[in-house]
Parts: C-alpha cells; structure tokens; sequence
DNA sequence: TTTCATACCTCGTACCCCGAGGTATAGTGT
DNA sequence: ACACTATACCTCGGGGTACGAGGTATGAAA
C-alpha cells in the first residue's frame, strides 16, 4: 500500500530505478544494463530483483507501464507517475542523508 | 558460519559498527550513543538492531567480549578481532563502491 | 540445431531491520 | 518512601527486501 521510509536498510533498487525512469521511460531489461553501465559495474541489479520491484513500484502507483512490441518481442515500458517523483525526492534526501552519515563514521580520526 | 558480501543491502550496522570499535573497544549502549552524535543524527541504530548484530558479530568471530562491572551495572565492552578487521576491509571496500555507483547514478545528466 | 542475446516472469529462502516489550540498577527530585 | 529518568542489558515476532535458481519464449548467429 503505503510507502516505508527506507531507516538504515537499502532501498537502493527502487531508488535508482526511479532515478532512471525519471530521465526517460526504459524497459526492464534496458533498465539493467544501463544501471551496470552507468554505475561502472558498481551496481547490478539481477532480474529477481529488478522485475518484482518493478511490479511493486506500479503497484504502488509509482510507475506505469505500457506493452510494445519490437520485432516480435514483447518490451514493458516504464515511466513515473507524479508519486513516482515524490518518492524519488524523499528518497534521495535519505540516501544522501544516510550516506553521509556513514562516511562521517568512516572518516571518523582514528584515534584521540 | 560464513559472512556473506552485502550485494545491494545494508550491512551498514556491522559496518559502522566494526569502524567504531577498531578504533577503541566499547560496550553497547555506548555505540548507539557515539553513532548517532558521530553521524550528526543520520544513523540511530536502535537496541531491537544492535545488540543481536553485537551477538552475531561475535558469534561469527569478528568480535570478542568481556564484562566489566562498573558502579553495580554490568557492561559488556567489544573488540574488534583480526578477523573482524579483515571483515571491516572488505564491508568499507565494498561500501564505497556501491555508495559511489549510486552517486553516479544520482548524478547523472537529467537529459541528453 | 544449438547457442547466445533479448525479454519477460515466479518461487522460495535467507536475511536483516525494527518496534515493542521486558529486566534491573543508580541517581535525582518530591 | 515513591516516582521518574538514565543507564545497560536482553528477546521475540513481524515485515520487508534482496537474491539465486529456474522457467518460458523469440530472433539471430554459428
């Protein structure tokens, strides 16, 4: 139903897939190779992951879809809804909240 | 037995909580209290969090505790062992790969 | 025809986070 | 004496998510 302000936990998926769609609508499969390309590998995001947040995200009312057909096969085209957007706000503000956070403590002196 | 590698997900407890620890031995209460002034607030690991991560730690051999009695209350410090040190390696190594990936993807250009 | 790339999907598991609640001591205020 | 706060530990149950493995199907290349 309702939307869960990642805490500590990640997140990064729906995160990164909605800062995707937000530049251009993508399907499934384009989704994950440009995360891969534009992460420089940092990021992969396998399919048990990717098409179940997908799904969850429309549910949810943050995306939707629409079918097309490309020489036989059949592509999901995903763009964001308005709430997609929101979402995508509140949960970079977390994400650059958290991380650097974390980083704090990384780069915390070592000693006195 | 065997730690795994956060692929997306957190991991972010054990962490900051290895950072904090090799840098001086702690007990838990006062973890939770350094983290939260340490990340200015960005991270509060609550108790429901911390201390089963301290009892896995340790059970995985990263940690290693002893009790210290101070003012009739029972304080149970932590220490890193070299194990956990190796673990933190890899946790940092593999937290800024990720965080990095994402803030590339975060960054890049809205269009064209 | 077999293999590879494309393109979608689901299921089960494992893992982890988290809130709520519980115990106990020491100090402070009334 | 009583209550409240801070310290200090703990567990349990639930919820959510990530992930690997596996499954279907098409088109192109070997």
């Amino acid at each position: 139903m309702s939307e869960r302000d990642p805490t500590l936990m990640s997140g990064i998926p729906e995160l990164v897939v909605l800062r995707l769609l937000a530049q251009q609508e993508m399907y499934g499969y384009e989704i994950a190779r440009s995360l891969k390309v534009l992460s420089q590998d940092a990021l992969t995001l396998g399919e048990g992951v990717l098409y179940p947040a997908l799904h969850t995200m429309e549910a949810r009312g943050l995306l939707r879809s629409r079918p097309k057909q490309v020489d036989g096969r059949t592509r999901i085209y995903y763009q964001v809804t308005p709430r997609g957007r929101k979402r995508l706000e509140r949960l970079t503000a977390s994400w650059q909240r958290m991380s650097e956070g974390v980083d704090r403590v990384l780069g915390a002196p070592s000693h006195e």
